[in-house]
RNA sequence: GGGCGAAUAGCUCAGAUGGUGAGAGCGUCUGCCUUACAAGCAGAAGGUCACCCGUUCAAAUCGGGUUUCGCCCACCA
């Protein structure tokens, strides 16, 4: 396993705990099942997001611009807070117990790495996958800097819908088109409708007069204008939106861009040169309103696109950018799926996945950032001159050098006069080389032949298209392989309210305080213990609390075992008892479970299972009954505890491991302990299921008549041999744990009494109080409800159809059913006429 | 607009291939300081499994539809 890697942009949050506990558990039984594991941690420089938190925390404080420092000041000020913050991730995965190599700890950013990421840009490059367009992209105008479509977030927002009137030229009429960015209409080159709308077809070809800019621009027509939608006139502004822009090429508008990087006006929009967007939408609109020219506004809810790190609205703006070519990457990428060579859990994501990738859009990878890698692209100067006057061709790269380091003269002009591109990649370009960048890759290392491919990526479902989708491509393209087998999609941590946890609403909690308070052992399994498959989590704290109470109770458990049974043995003993067996055969179906589980990568089941199992099954009924003569002389409990923790060990593994130390002197670690096998059971296990079942049934009853738990009462019970036999045997058991002063076998004594019924036994217990016809009409009831249940099992058993066709365990079942109703109806009408 | 998911106890959720009298944790109530654990033990109450129709001997589970909620994607400005 390689580590989704944390950002270095600060301390680790709970769900980055939920991911690792994952991991670890997964290396950890993988490890005592005998395999040979590695699970290599490292950190991802994060490239905007690190950047903005320096500026914002480092920088802003002391009122100064990273443009002040300049890049290499700046760059050794983010450094710092990288090695500040990967010290504190280390100590965080530490505490956690995540048992990772941290000889091979790796980093996206560092010398090594940032060749791998080179060479793969100059390889991708050669084979024609990157290439340089001008489009319109993603602009966080608070942030400087193209994002991918995978940066930005929409969230709608309620706004309005503006009519704006354009005055025909030579005509009193107008043209009316409807916009949610008035500021826009600045840069306005054009009207488009649909060639089929009646309305307009005679304006086709003729011009309007663009209002406050008085400009003139043509009507022209295109299909993709919806005539349902507005006044089914578009106005086009070519340099502020995608499809515009495709409009303008397609019917040769004029491109006119009107705004500044920072989101101002500039000069092309006259009147509002530098002032903000939202500032100008706002004058505009008085503008328009004192001109006549606003029909009318509407509430509209509009789709706006926001920055995912500063939550600062895209600015949709046409630029010169770096972009990956994606769809043959994707066809690769969607068959491994498709044929299972990489599974992915659950399997609802595959849809998520084989949707983006069918969709898929070429990848903007240039950011205008200074964290990060330096895109390895150097420009001539002569040929960039040369370029303007001669070759107006902007689709040919003249000048331009591709090389992994630094060229000394251009290959095409010889001029020594060369420079480097200033951006820098998107952070997930290196990223989605981490699961074999991390092993070594290009070179053909040791580990790289080894590890590579490895087994499982356990991540959020969140970037499934950032980081998932895109390591699948890397892989197959640059590896010739998968980069994983499976991938684990586990639920984002939402707070109690189901809102995600953010900063700014202070539901995040600090795992480091969780941890001093509960336990790491007991966040890691209060969190499995919530965490389902399919569904985001809801976390309180008091689940956390419930994983601090299960670790308190193993280790009074393991007190008890330890402690409380001195003539024990510690392996496995020679002579079973019938509780012995029980729950050895107990133990025996948690083994199967939690291979099913854990092969399934069903964490919330296992843990669970787990808690049933050690807390009602072993604690409840085993070690109580361990307690009683003579099964405490002889029982395996310390055999079973050892391998109960081994069980526990890769969900809890510091309070295991401790207790561990008790039994080997602290000679021997439990991981490096083989995980428990399923073991022979001898006998059947239900005459003591039998014997459970009257406790529970006397427990039942003297609850019922409120019974103070510290009174001992009597029983006198009429069974066959067979149980006769068992009870006998057991007698003190079933004193103590029914508490019962003593138990005589016979018919129904003549005092008044409670009655208790299973198949083949009926106890009567002597108690105060008891009224006959309370207890008459409880046990009709009874038969009434097993009256029911028989009829409805004979005609089913009956049925050919379902004998036919039910397979042949389930119908074992059922008949077992009838036969136990059939019997219990009988004592109970027995029971019935002895009253 | 397209797609995905959810609806089960007061709350938060389990219930794989249809088949036990639908479970757990928390909360509530009753009784217990029983020598591992009061951070605990023994019990109880509490559910028309959102609604309708269908398939089946049998549906919380499968199919169709309805309602409510959540998420993702999308170039109707």
């Amino acid at each position: 396993i390689v580590i989704p890697p944390p950002n270095v942009t600060g301390r680790l949050t709970l769900g980055h705990i939920l991911n690792n506990t994952i991991q670890d558990i997964l290396i950890r039984y993988k490890k005592m099942n005998g395999f040979e594991t590695l699970w290599i941690p490292g950190m991802d420089h994060a490239g905007i997001a690190t950047q903005v938190k320096v500026e914002e925390e480092r920088l802003l404080p002391k009122g100064i611009r990273k443009e002040d420092l300049g890049r290499e000041k700046f760059l050794e000020q983010v450094w710092r807070w990288k090695e500040e913050y990967a010290d504190v991730i280390r100590m965080q995965l530490r505490k956690m117990g995540c048992a990772l190599d941290w000889t091979r700890e790796r980093f996206t950013l560092s010398e090594d790495y940032s060749k791998k990421v080179i060479k793969v840009f100059v390889d991708l490059y050669n084979k024609g996958l990157i290439y340089r367009g001008e489009k319109i992209i993603n602009w966080c105008p608070r942030c400087l800097t193209a994002l991918s479509d995978e940066q930005v977030e929409t969230e709608n927002k309620s706004g309005k819908l503006y009519y704006i009137r354009y005055p025909m030229k030579g005509s009193n009429s107008f043209v009316v088109v409807a916009t949610t960015r008035p500021e826009t209409m600045l840069g306005d080159t054009g009207i488009c409708v649909n060639p089929k709308d009646e309305r307009y077809q005679q304006l086709v070809g003729k011009k309007v007069l663009l209002p406050i800019m008085n400009r003139e621009i043509p009507i022209i027509a295109d299909d993709y204008v919806d005539p349902e939608f507005g006044t089914g006139a578009l106005k086009v502004t070519p340099a502020h939106d995608p499809f515009d822009f495709e409009l303008s090429k397609k019917h040769n508008l004029q491109i006119i861009n009107i705004m500044n990087p920072d989101g101002t006006l500039n000069e092309d929009a006259g009147e509002y040169a530098k002032m903000d967007r939202f500032e100008a939408r706002k004058k505009i609109i008085e503008h328009l309103k004192s001109l006549e020219l606003l029909e009318k506004t509407e509430n509209y809810t509009v789709p706006m696109g926001i920055c995912e790190r500063c939550e600062t609205p895209i600015e949709p703006r046409l630029s010169k950018q770096w972009f990956v070519k994606m769809k043959p990457l994707a066809e690769p990428a969607l068959e491994v799926v498709k044929n299972g060579t990489i599974k992915i859990y659950p399997k609802r994501w595959i849809n998520l996945y084989n949707h983006w990738l069918e969709n898929v859009r070429d990848w903007c990878i240039s950011r205008q950032l200074w964290w990060g890698h330096r895109i390895p692209i150097y420009y001539c100067k002569k040929c960039q001159e040369m370029e303007k006057s001669q070759i107006p061709d902007p689709k040919q790269d003249k000048g331009i050098v591709v090389s992994e380091s630094k060229p000394d003269r251009c290959p095409h002009c010889g001029s020594t006069e060369i420079y480097q591109d200033e951006d820098v990649l998107d952070t997930w370009f290196s990223s989605w080389l981490w699961p074999f960048a991390t092993l070594g890759w290009p070179e053909n290392t040791d580990d790289f032949k080894h590890f590579y491919p490895t087994q499982t990526l356990a991540t959020g479902w969140d970037i499934i298209y950032l980081w998932v989708a895109r390591m699948i491509m890397a892989g197959l393209e640059f590896t010739k392989n998968i980069p994983f087998s499976n991938v684990v999609f586990h639920p984002m941590i939402r707070d109690e309210k189901g809102r995600k946890m953010s900063k700014s609403l202070g539901n995040s909690p600090e795992p480091m305080e969780l941890i001093e308070k509960y336990g790491a052992d007991a966040l890691r399994l209060g969190l499995m213990l919530i965490t389902p498959a399919e569904q985001d989590v809801l976390y309180s704290e008091k689940s956390i609390d419930v994983g601090r109470k299960f670790c308190n109770k193993l280790w009074n458990a393991a007190r008890l075992v330890l402690t409380g049974f001195p003539q024990t043995p510690e392996g496995f003993p020679d002579e079973l008892s019938d509780f012995d067996q029980w729950i050895l055969n107990e133990f025996n179906q948690l083994l199967k479970d939690a291979e099913f589980y854990l092969n399934n990568f069903e964490f919330n089941s296992l843990s669970r299972r787990l808690y049933d199992f050690v807390w009602h099954k072993f604690c409840d009924w085993y070690l109580e009954i361990i307690k009683i003569p003579p099964y405490n002389q002889k029982n395996i409990s310390k055999y079973l505890l050892r391998q109960v923790l081994k069980v526990l060990h890769p969900f809890i593994p510091f309070v295991t491991e401790e207790i561990y130390q008790k039994f080997t002197k602290k000679e021997k670690s439990i991981l490096l302990e083989n995980y428990p096998t399923i073991c022979d059971i001898k006998s059947s296990t239900t005459m003591v299921s039998e014997l459970i079942n009257l406790v529970t049934e006397i427990r039942n009853i003297r609850g019922l008549f409120s019974l103070p738990h510290n009174e001992t009462t009597t029983i006198v019970i009429s069974t066959d041999d067979e149980r006769r036999n068992l009870i006998e045997k057991n007698t003190t058991v079933l004193q103590k744990l029914a508490k019962l002063d003593s138990i005589v076998f016979g018919n129904k004594p003549k005092t008044a009494v409670a009655t208790i019924v299973l198949p083949r036994v009926i106890g009567y217990l002597i108690l105060k109080g008891v009224d006959i016809n309370k207890e008459k009409k409880r046990l009709e009831t009874e038969i009434q409800f097993l009256t029911q249940r028989i009829d409805e099992l004979k005609n089913r058993l009956n049925n050919p159809r379902y004998f036919n066709q039910v397979n042949e365990s389930v119908r074992q079942k059922e008949e077992k059913r009838l036969e136990e109703s059939l019997v219990k109806i009988e004592y109970i009408k027995q029971a019935m006429e002895n009253l």
